[in-house]
DNA sequence: ACAATACTGAACCAACTGGTTGACAGACGG
DNA sequence: CCGTCTGTCAACCAGTTGGTTCAGTATTGT
């Protein structure tokens, strides 16, 4: 089991999902689960300047979603797991409760149905 | 099974995440969750003023999170689940990516130890 | 020593956010 | 009909975002 539990604040979550509100930044994690990269390797693929997708990588990083360590006159960018973690059970718990309203609501009315009717 | 893979198209989901970057608009979010009221009631534990509470809820409409119906003059809001299982299942797949290649790592190395040592 | 590589930081810009207030419109309650 | 409740819209404002360019700093290769 790799989950650690870190449990953000609700502040840092602002973070994580205004990082994720970026298509730019989404397409960076998504090129960063696949293992670490540098800085350029990261940015070739787009269209704006170096500075830009660096910019980008700040975001993410403030959200605790990468972190970049210097290995010569390369900056190597790693994906951290915990915060997406975090974002994921926000949404997952507010779903559950949604939908357990949902089961409660079917029921009900099942119950009213057999009963009234 | 609820879920309808409505299939949010990227920029949509660039309204989700920012929708969700808001502390306010998620304690909406929580609030809706356990069922539709109206704009004033949602409006009352802020600070804020209600307009601002409107616009906030208007963000969440344009994500589609959230849909309004006029009862009188009265405003109904209600939790829309679909965009909320978008968001979690973006974060879900890069997740599992990630643990992926974790895995293949871990096994990688083991596979070197027993091999190499 | 020098040039190229790989960034990073500062300054600047237009566009957007998140809040305000004030005016207004539609629905009830007397 | 009049006042109140509920809510939206428009205008405004300071601060943030997402991009740019230019300059600067290490690091590496020749």
């Amino acid at each position: 089991m790799v989950n650690q539990m870190v449990q953000l604040s609700p502040v840092e979550l602002d973070d994580v999902f205004h990082a994720l509100s970026d298509p730019t930044r989404r397409a960076l994690v998504e090129a960063l689960a696949a293992g670490e990269t540098s800085v350029s390797r990261l940015a070739s693929p787009f269209e704006m300047s170096l500075t830009a997708v660096s910019k980008h990588l700040k975001v993410l990083e403030q959200a605790g979603l990468v972190t970049r360590t210097r290995r010569g006159r390369e900056s190597l960018c790693r994906l951290e797991p915990g915060p997406l973690s975090e974002a994921w059970e926000w949404i997952e718990h507010y779903r559950r409760f949604w939908e357990a309203r949902m089961d409660w609501l079917e029921q009900y009315f099942e119950t009213r149905r057999s009963t009234d009717g």
